[in-house]
DNA sequence: AGAATATACGGAACACTGTTCCGTTTGGCA
DNA sequence: TGCCAAACGGAACAGTGTTCCGTATATTCT
């Protein structure tokens, strides 16, 4: 820490008191609202909850993106950390991956809206999007590509379509009627189905 | 249809000229303008396309739903009786289950924005969710009834999971980095893992 | 301490979209 | 032709995201 104000190009301009303290209440006050309205709950809504207005949030967070990646940074940082972990803890290659697979749609499960604004195209989600790639991709691809070496599944897909076909899967989520935590399960099990014309 | 006119309790009184013009002026105005910008194009865009104001589109489909609902109507029928034609048609059950959902995912990943609108909890879509389930879970079911039966597939499975985790997975078909197609194809592979412990 | 300055704040105002409502127009009929 | 119910158009309202600027205040300088 201490060496960020001794650099020599730009001092790290150490935030205002109140700056810092308002950026605090906003992320509480959001991560409630995102529990309570899900993650598209109102701008004003969650400048309500702090008790600020709205431009105190857009001066914080530029998009909405900016604000869920910041609820929800240590969840997706432990989820990533997770899975060199699973991969060295003993079991199959593939045994890991799906464990971490499971990981991954229990965070998305239960963050209401949180599957949808992943795959939604909306450019206000991009960077949310970006984030979730750039920080899981490189674990999925290192888990895929270990399964795949081993020989336990096919070997001809990209971590990002995986990832991505098991967000969709978690799209509504809520309904009493769908599983999604069943049909990852199934996805996974195809993925082991090597040639099967 | 001659006998709905000789009908006892509502003579179904016809409506007017214009009325049906315009009708069917919206429809083609809404299928262009779902071709163009997607199927959540603002309302303003398809009353300018057909020339109208905004209150005679809510007047003929009172929400967007029961809009493209009207407009993918035949597509959906079509599909719909081509489960049975497939069943019929000499393979395996489970290749004729296989070659519906293709059909399926062909026009789904064909009409930008459906797949997400279908998903959607929005209560306006409501009526087009319902549509979709009424007519092709009843067939998605005798397909999937029929492989089960074959042994062929896991049976544990209803026709609503499998429809919905299948049009999910083609949610954002558009990005070329995904390809639902072939995301779809593990997870029917996935349905042949009867005991994957 | 008191003044000066940059930083941050609040919320009004704007833009965009869905939805409703009502005065006006018009097709069908006697 | 004259009537009127049906249908129309689009203004008006409501909800939400986003911007902007006058005001307030933390921090620094003297």
């Amino acid at each position: 820490m201490a060496d960020i104000d001794s650099g020599s190009a730009r001092p790290a301009p150490r935030k205002r008191a109140d700056a810092r303290r308002n950026e605090a209440t906003l992320l509480d006050a959001a991560a409630s609202a995102f529990i309570a309205s899900g993650v598209d709950v109102p701008v004003r809504d969650i400048a309500a909850r702090a008790g600020v207005g709205v431009g105190t949030i857009y001066r914080h967070f530029p998009t909405r993106a900016d604000l869920i990646v910041a609820v929800y940074r240590h969840q997706v940082e432990a989820c990533a950390e997770a899975g060199p972990t699973l991969l060295a803890s003993g079991g199959t290659p593939r045994a890991a991956l799906a464990r971490w697979i499971d990981l991954f749609v229990d965070f998305l499960v239960t963050k209401h809206g949180l599957a949808e604004a992943l795959q939604s195209d909306n450019a206000a989600f991009q960077s949310l999007h970006a984030y979730f790639l750039d920080r899981l991709v490189p674990v999925c691809a290192q888990l895929l590509d270990a399964a795949a070496t081993a020989g336990e599944i096919r070997s001809d897909l990209t971590a990002i379509e995986l990832l991505r076909g098991v967000g969709n899967l978690c799209v509504g989520a809520d309904d009493p009627r769908y599983d999604a935590r069943r049909m990852v399960g199934i996805l996974v099990a195809g993925l082991g189905v090597i040639d099967d014309d």
